[in-house]
RNA sequence: GCGCCCGUAGCUCAAUUGGAUAGAGCACGUGACUACGGAUCACGAGGUUGCAGGUUCGACUCCUGCCGGGCGCGCCA
């Protein structure tokens, strides 16, 4: 509706001001912060200072004319330096209200044509539990896929099963020693091997169930690869259990070990050796990434002939960039964020356009209770895993908590707080509110014998008060709000859009009667507008992956 | 040493990406229920935006230099 409205400002405007045209994508058209500044200000006459050779407040003063004569403003001034502040008028509502109600998902761009995307992310290694960073970044990649499906495009959820290199051989070595140790408890356990309980588990469920068929097997190497693959696949089960716990599931799981045993790590070296990017040096072979902004070269082929973990990922993306999305976005652990300039270089070699792809960083998550920090010990196997969280907190909680920042900042998740049930706790909060919303429906279901679902239509200039024009302003900018947030790559913002609507209600709620019966109009008006803020809302917890709760 | 990220109220974070008097929540203080759910709301106090320059109509935002914190700099994955 914003740029509906603005495309229209400016052609009215360029009528009379032509100069207009060379700055129409500057021109910006924004709810300011304070309200005696309008609905929306225009930034038109600081842009128009220069080719008009006049002084904005001048020109603001020209606009403030022009624009006065239009109906659907109800009142035009000049502020300030010489912003221009328009104040609607309430007919202009009518629609945006009507389409919150009626959509299922509102401000959902059904047709998706703006483009293809991928978007990777969790891609942990199938070794042992997810862990909180895991979490994070699954919630954080699932919402920002969310919005950019919500926004029009079409999106594929990616999964990069790191299940060939050194780490698998290591689980395998780290189960058949638990194995080994059953019988045997001083059997010696590998320095670097994975200590969690869970490789216990696995060698007791092994030893219960394959005993037999492992003490056949005729070498050791038989056993511990077979307890490897046996370990990873029943590992990747409990991540993808874990992810839906958390309402994240994916569309596509791509097997590193595949890129091997298709050619496809060969094909692209291929093709970049067609290319003349990659020469030999002390045994090795070397991509020229340094040519494409790295720091210096890398090698993708060890002297030993084994391939490096980037050779493995050049022929992944050489695959992906071959499935025609318009672009990718990753997102990797922050003690990553070294390894991009690499990756982006192998890109550029690779022939992809430039900024293709983008890779979003999370940041550490740190557990609180009772004031102090949860120390965590991945060595010594001792950690909170995700699913340990979710069990203690729930599975709404996590999920907004982990959205609330920007994801490249430090996350100090307090557990207290995620279970409190009070406004401190901002996912009850907004939560609360739609529940509460639920409640005045069964109240006037029960008082005045209102069926809610047959209130499809209502004048909404009765809807005079303040907090009632502050909600239909902001319903009525959300879709164009999540649009941004999805170009911006910025998913946490939907947690504050999501709690402004809810406390722009709570304070709606505390200030005005819902239910009176001798005004049956303005009564009928306001359950109208309260269905339009609750199916906001629940449209923006289903982008999240948060519950709607009727009844808390 | 080099590179990336961060530095805003006592604490955790915002600031529409260069716009108007830097805003929220927590904690603190004061107040609001004959009631559609007080699981809420209102008011108050709290700031030299790490420091110093620069760019312009205008800087938390951009540029330069410093200070402090985190992370990364393998023929590991």
């Amino acid at each position: 509706m914003k740029s509906d409205l603005q495309e229209k400002v400016i052609s009215i405007l360029e009528k009379e001001i032509p100069e207009i045209s060379q700055v129409k994508d500057k021109i910006k058209f924004e709810p300011p912060k304070e309200d005696k500044f309008g609905d929306f200000s225009l930034n038109a006459a600081f842009l128009l200072a220069k080719p008009l050779k006049d002084k904005p407040i001048n020109i603001a003063d020209k606009i403030k004319q022009i624009l006065e004569k239009e109906s659907i403003f109800e009142k035009v001034e000049v502020a300030g330096a010489g912003f221009v502040n328009l104040f609607l008028s309430p007919k202009f509502f009518e629609p945006v209200l009507k389409k919150a109600i009626t959509e299922e998902m509102y401000g959902e761009i059904k047709d998706k044509n703006k483009g293809k995307v991928n978007i990777e992310f969790v891609s942990a290694n199938p070794t042992g539990p997810l862990h909180l960073g895991h979490g994070r970044g699954a919630v954080v990649g699932n919402t920002l896929a969310n919005l950019y499906s919500y926004s029009g495009y079409k999106v594929e959820k990616e999964f990069y099963i790191n299940d060939a290199g050194n780490q698998i051989r290591m689980l395998g070595l780290s189960v058949y020693a638990r194995f080994r140790q059953i019988d045997e408890s001083d059997y010696p356990f590998p320095e670097e091997g994975y200590k969690g309980e869970y490789i216990k588990e696995i060698a007791q469920e092994l030893y219960v169930k394959e005993r037999d068929k492992i003490l056949s097997m005729l070498d050791e190497d038989e056993a511990i690869e077979f307890m490897a693959e046996y370990a990873k696949n029943l590992l990747l089960e409990k991540i993808k259990e874990d992810l839906k716990l958390l309402n994240v599931e994916f569309d596509i799981w791509f097997s590193e070990k595949e890129l091997y045993q298709t050619g496809k790590v060969q094909e692209a070296i291929e093709y970049l050796q067609g290319k003349g990017l990659i020469y030999e040096k002390d045994g090795a072979l070397w991509l020229k990434t340094s040519q494409f902004g790295d720091d210096k070269d890398r090698v993708i082929k060890k002297s030993d002939g084994t391939y490096t973990y980037f050779a493995g990922d050049i022929a992944y993306h050489y695959d992906k960039l071959k499935r025609g999305y318009d672009f990718a976005v990753n997102i990797w652990g922050a003690d990553h964020h070294g390894y991009f300039p690499r990756l982006k270089a192998a890109l550029l070699a690779l022939g992809a356009p430039e900024n293709w792809l983008d890779v979003l960083f999370i940041q550490l998550v740190k557990l609180f209770k009772d004031g102090q920090e949860m120390k965590m010990s991945k060595r010594e196997g001792k950690f909170i895993t995700l699913r340990d969280l979710i069990e203690m907190v729930g599975k709404d909680p996590v999920i907004y908590f982990f959205l609330t920042k920007d994801s490249n900042t430090h996350l100090n998740f307090d557990i207290d707080l995620a279970l409190k049930q009070s406004s401190d706790n901002p996912v009850f909060y907004v939560q609360y509110a739609y529940a509460r919303i639920n409640s005045v429906f069964r109240e006037a279901k029960e008082r005045f014998d209102i069926d809610i679902n047959s209130i499809n239509e209502a004048d909404p200039t009765l809807l005079k008060e303040k907090p009632e024009k502050d909600l239909m302003k902001l319903i009525a900018i959300i879709p164009e709000e999540l649009y941004k947030i999805a170009e911006k790559k910025q998913p946490h913002k939907i947690t504050q859009i999501t709690y402004d609507l809810a406390s722009k209600f709570h304070y709606y709620y505390n200030n005005y009667k819902f239910l009176q019966k001798d005004d049956e109009n303005l009564m009928r008006a306001r359950l109208y507008l309260l269905r339009a803020v609750q199916n906001t809302l629940k449209t923006l917890f289903n982008i999240m992956g948060i519950t709607p709760v009727e009844r808390m």
